[in-house]
DNA sequence: AAAAGATTTTGACATTGTCCAAATCACCGG
DNA sequence: CCGGTGATTTGGACAATGTCAAAATCTTTT
């Protein structure tokens, strides 16, 4: 895997901080969401504005660096792993995310019978369950 | 369809006005949103609170009498049709949602390959894109 | 018709994001 | 290496969508 800056300038993004931290977090932690990224960089920067967060995370999924992903009940999450078209599996008790591979190959990986002329761009899949360690967990 | 109070004392809840308001109102306009739910009680009623809304929205989907579904970008919407594991085509652009059969019959309608343990009890499919109106209109 | 229990209301509060203007920073050219 | 310039970061206000809790009101049941 590259080095965060590096991505960034490929971009042609200017390297500044926030960017390369917010960028790090996100890769090393898959599935967090903007408060666990924001945490996560103060512990490498010190300190970063939640705007940033916001504002960096948008323009790295604006390029396509990383995707977002917003289940219900959650806020938005990011991650690394952009075009392979993987979907995921959430646990209803604690929200733990899991990628998945994708039972068909490329998107949409599943074609509505009948799409109502919608021009569709993406097939978009979520595993509901309880997570292995949740499942152990007391049933109320 | 039965008349909303019958279905209420069905499942042993007391008929509200502001039950059988929201109920008729789900099954008059599927995947609408709480607020639009609210203007179309207020129509009927005269006025609901913003509480009484939700209250009712979740007992009865806690009931399974509707259902609620919660796409990116949009606040929940709540529908009817209950138990058909049924699917939506998303617009990207206005947020317009349209029910789409099941390619499978049954839920859960995919299984995933690898399911990391997990006990898996729907697979929710969401297909985005544009709606046919959505298409017409000038991109930018 | 009254009692008991459930529902509705009101108003405060929480979470997750977005908007804006001022301050700061990164990059380029000399 | 030093400014200048345009982009980024910040702080603070604000918006949308829900939730919480207590008092008032309604439904059901005697
Ligand atoms: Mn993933
Ligand atoms: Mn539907
Ligand atoms: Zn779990
Ligand atoms: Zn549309």
């Amino acid at each position: 895997m590259r080095a965060a800056a590096d991505i960034l300038r490929q971009h042609r993004l200017p390297v500044t901080a926030q960017r390369v931290a917010v960028l790090s977090e996100v890769s090393r932690r898959p599935h967090a969401t903007a408060d666990e990224i924001a945490e996560g960089v103060r512990v490498e920067l010190g300190s970063i504005s939640r705007q940033s967060v916001y504002n960096v995370l948008t323009v790295l999924t604006d390029k396509g660096i990383i995707r977002r992903i917003q289940p219900a009940d959650s806020a938005a999450r990011y991650e690394d792993r952009v075009g392979d078209n993987h979907h995921h599996l959430v646990c209803r008790a604690c929200g733990h995310t899991q990628d998945v591979c994708c039972a068909k190959g490329h998107a949409p990986c599943l074609t509505a019978h009948d799409h109502h002329g919608f021009a569709i761009d993406e097939a978009e899949v979520i595993y509901w369950g309880l997570c292995p360690a949740c499942q152990r967990k007391p049933k109320r």
